[in-house]
Parts: C-alpha cells; structure tokens; sequence
DNA sequence: GTCTATAGCGTGATAGAC
DNA sequence: GTCTATCACGCTATAGAC
C-alpha cells in the first residue's frame, strides 16, 4: 500500500491532513505523535514537514478549516423573516452540520486548549461569530414577543450546549433516524424559548 | 517553600492529587508530565511512585472520587415526591455542584479517552447511574402528565447537556448571580419538558 | 519518604542523499 | 518529495543511598 519512494505533492497533503484528523480526534493532540500520522500516511515522519511547519499548524489548519466550513454553510442559507423559522432552520443546520464532522466537531471543542494564545485567539473569533447568529435570532424573536427569554446571551449558549450534547451518542442506524433526532430537539429547544 | 528531604506521608499525597488535578484540567493529561506534578508538589518526580503505582491511577483516582460524590451528594438528598419539584431540585444541585468542582468536572468529561479500557468502563457506569436518576424523574412526570416528552432518554442527555454548558462560562462575580443562572437554567429545562 | 542518577525509549524537528 | 540518519531533549518508571 504506501510507496517508498517518489513524488505525490497534490495527494499527499490531503492525505496528512486526514490522518491527522482521525488520529487527534481519536487519541487527542497531545497523545499523538509525528510519527503515528505518518505512519498512517504511509511515509516517513521527515516527510510531513515538507506539507506543514510544525505540529501545531497542522491543528490549527484543521480547526480553521472547519469553523470556516461552519460560517460559510450557515451564511449561505437564506434567512426566513420569521424568528421563529429562523430557529428552527438553526436546530436542524446545526445537528445536521454537526453529525456529518463528528470529528473535526470533536477537534474543535476538546483541542482548543492545545492551540498557541494566537490561533486560539482567532478561532475563538470564529466561534464567537457562529454564536452571535443565534443570538440574533433569539433577540429578534423577542423583541416580536414570539420568545419569551431572561437572558439571550445565557439562553444562545444553553441552546448550543444541548444540541452539542447530541453528538456524544447519535449514531447512525441507531434507534432514531436523523430526522427524528432533529424533531426531538426541535421541540425542546422551542419550548425553552417559547412565550 | 519546598522542603528537600525529610518524611511527609500525611500531606504529600493529597497536595499531589491536588496538583494533578489543575494541571490535567488546565494542560491535559497527556500533556502534562509527572515531572510537572512533582515540580509543583515541591518534591523530585522520583517520590511520586510512593503515592500512586503510576500516571494512569493517578487520573483515574481523581475521576473515581468526582463521580462518587456526585452521586454520594445528590443520593443523600430528600427526594420530593411530585416530578416537577424533583426536576427543580436536581437542576439546582446539579448546577451548584458543578460550578464548585470546575477542575473535576473538566477533567471528568475530556480525559474520559486517556482511561484504560478498564478504567474508563468503571467511570462510564458512574456516569450512567447519575443520568439514570435524572432519566427516573422525568419518567414520573411524564407518567403523572406533568411533562411532555417525546423520549425521555433523549430528554434526559439534552438536559443535562444544557447544564453542562454553564460551566464553560459562569465566572463567580461575573454579570450574574448564582441563584440568576440557576433561574435562567430552570426557566429553560422546565419549559423545554413541561406539557 | 525523599533524594540522585539513570535505564530505556519516544519526541519534534532538521540535514543531506537521491 | 521522500528517504535515512540523527540531534537534542523529554518522558515514565526504577534502583539504591540516606
């Protein structure tokens, strides 16, 4: 399977990133080493330096990439007029995004204290910009008094926080199908903020 | 402050597990070294081994008295008989609780993958009695009508998943009071459950 | 019970041949 | 662009003096 010698620069730099990818997810940053990515990879450890400065790039590039992904799926999305369509858009968008990466979603959260002050500054940023999304949504619903919310700030994390929570045992094939995961969620998070 | 030789068995070992504990939760467990540990103890890495057999039982030790007593803690509760109540009581303790153990609780749900296989079954049994009381509660009340849920297991890991995201921004003298957020997290979980 | 010293190994990253 | 070889260092854990 892995070559021992000759030229593979368009493949192989995908190649690093996604056994990185499974490797961070799966053991965490700390616990893996150069060595083990490349081994995955089929090359010898020198040879990823040749695709990324250092360890810590090669984090930061995953954890960027997919907040970027996160932004850029989320605005691409047309906003319903209605507060109350528009958190409902914003359920369904997150559990579905979210199931899809569970590994650059588990990456992105447990990770965060790995990445230097600088990157984690600017992911942070990212994060901080997907969250302002649903604030909004939840500002404007109740300033029509479709919501009835002591706090939006407390309320926009607490909403995030227990959609996040389906990741940790949605799986595939399992007792509920994803649309019945998504109605179940749906109903709780709309309740919550309903007046 | 350290001391370079002489005989501290009474007090070394919990200033070492003390020492463990914020520096997994701030560093992580696998990046943080027994060197470190010892460093902060004020003792070589080599006195360490008296105290525990090695890095892993020092890891597990601290998770196995967390989830102890949090279950020692809400068990030695009264339980109210009505559902509604029981519910508003474990979302008190469960917040109260938390917010006091930051270090253990952070510890108890990131280093969960850096356990033996043994080990890690031994927490997730723990963990699983506690969402089972919660789970219990919300089956009474859907039982008595109070609730509205369409799958209590769901249910019971979407709560606490809210619950859970208090900790990663409640600050002791921040914008709100405990009993504030307490209001705010009960406002939204009986909404999010109630018929 | 703590120390010093060290065994045995793994780490991230680099140099130079091909 | 990948290889082999290596540097300089850090790691967990142990041995034996005190």
């Amino acid at each position: 399977m892995a070559r021992t010698q000759g030229s593979h620069s368009d493949i192989t730099g995908p190649r690093i990133r996604k056994a990185a990818l499974g490797l961070f997810a799966r053991h965490g940053y700390a616990a893996v080493s150069m060595r083990q990515i490349a081994a995955e990879v089929g090359v010898q450890a020198g040879a990823l330096y040749n695709y990324t400065p250092d360890k810590q790039s090669l984090l930061f590039h995953l954890m960027h990439e997919h907040m970027q992904e996160l932004l850029s799926a989320y605005g691409e999305l047309t906003q319903p007029e209605n507060a109350f369509e528009a958190l409902h858009q914003f359920v369904r968008f997150h559990i579905r995004f979210h199931l899809e990466r569970p590994d650059e979603v588990f990456i992105a959260y447990m990770e965060l204290r790995n990445l230097t002050p600088e990157n984690f500054s600017e992911i942070e940023a990212l994060r901080r910009k997907y969250e302002d999304a649903l604030e909004a949504i939840l500002r404007k619903g109740q300033g029509a008094a479709l919501f009835d919310i002591a706090d939006t700030k407390v309320a926009t994390l607490a909403v995030i926080a227990m959609l996040n929570g389906v990741m940790t045992w949605y799986r595939a094939g399992g007792r509920l199908s994803l649309d019945e995961v998504e109605q179940n969620y749906w109903d709780m998070v709309r309740r919550s903020v309903s007046a």
